[in-house]
DNA sequence: ATAAGCGGAATGAACGTTCATTCTGTTTAT
DNA sequence: ATAAACAGAATGAACGTTCATTCCGCTTAT
């Protein structure tokens, strides 16, 4: 007898409250309310709340994967391949505030002290295509011979600060603007 | 009776503790432990956590602006006083590791909501140099013409992303990394 | 066709733990 | 001698987790 229904509901509202409210303002308690379900229902889902919580943001990352990789061409030159997972990148976190928030939260916290190994060493997947792309412009000399987690940072260090600002409402990012900040980023990684 | 010696022991430590365990890992009681000091006596000094988390902050972050502007021309041409500020910023960063933490976990946590909208808004001092001498830049088209919280983000970004993978460890910043660092930064907000 | 029986899903009150804060008795400075 | 400073035990609130009980849909007996 499949029924995911009530697991979904108890994900969907940890995601709402820990980006809403952050990890202290997401008790158990609360993610069964707002879940419509007892809480000692969770725990027939969730051994405990920090595989919750990581689970939760497995799944999250997931997701975040396909929107980035779709229309990307692997053939295609640096350049216009970083523009484009940088733009799609920028864009799933706007439009996906929910998500991103949560992920910011996770990596800020002690549930994310574990992952932050894989991430920098690459172990996800949109890092992966990421880690790809510069070791080929590198080798291309299109790029700046910079060690790996500088090429992050100058890629993605400005895109998360965006995003940031932007679902806090400091600026309004259109096409235009999105599109001219991501050509600010490759001018800072392009040699 | 003028005692500061303890209300210093105080700071000290809950500096010390959250930076290396996160807020989850520093309870009062752990707190006054390593200040040498009883548990009621944090009290005295501070009407709760609350209080000695903000005013830790704000000596935090009062520290750093002296480093940074140290040697600073303001007369000197955009270029170089961006590489300045920023150079500066990143060398206090990684040698001051502990702060850099505190004031990471500090900006991820409920004590932080307040002080983003001030951040943002450059009501901080050394935020407050940086926005004059992007206006400048601005005005005399040596930088992009972006709206300020996208000259931060690319700017500032890139700058926390690789303190942080420094102060874990995933790479050594010599002097020379972090000047070539600091140099792609300003590709990216150079016009 | 109906009702009794059955098993697992669901529940929420209760429990134990952790933590910030307060209280109380003691020490120390004047 | 007095009062402020101090340490650490006491307190109560909040939280994650557990568990005895209830609920619900399906099977089986009549």
């Amino acid at each position: 007898m499949a029924k995911p229904e009530k697991r979904d509901e108890i994900v969907r509202a940890a995601l709402e409250l820990i980006a809403e409210h952050g990890f202290h303002g997401a008790p158990m308690a609360m993610i069964a309310d707002r879940a419509g379900v007892g809480a000692g229902t969770i725990y027939r889902y969730f051994e405990n709340k920090d595989l919750l919580i990581t689970e939760l943001y497995r799944e999250v990352e997931g997701r975040s994967f396909p929107a980035i990789m779709e229309g990307y061409v692997p053939e295609a030159p640096v350049r216009e391949r970083f523009l484009h997972l940088s733009t799609a990148l920028l864009r799933y976190f706007i439009n996906n505030s929910l998500e991103f928030r949560f992920v910011e939260q996770f990596h800020n916290s002690p549930y994310g002290v574990e992952f932050r190994r894989e991430r920098l060493l690459g172990k996800m997947e949109d890092r992966f295509v990421y880690r790809e792309l510069f070791e080929s412009g590198v080798a291309q000399g299109v790029v700046k011979d910079f060690p790996l987690p500088v090429l992050f940072a100058l890629a993605l260090g400005p895109i998360l600060a965006v995003a940031r600002d932007h679902i806090l409402g400091f600026i309004a990012l259109d096409d235009v603007l999105i599109t001219r900040t991501i050509e600010a980023c490759w001018d800072a990684v392009r040699r």
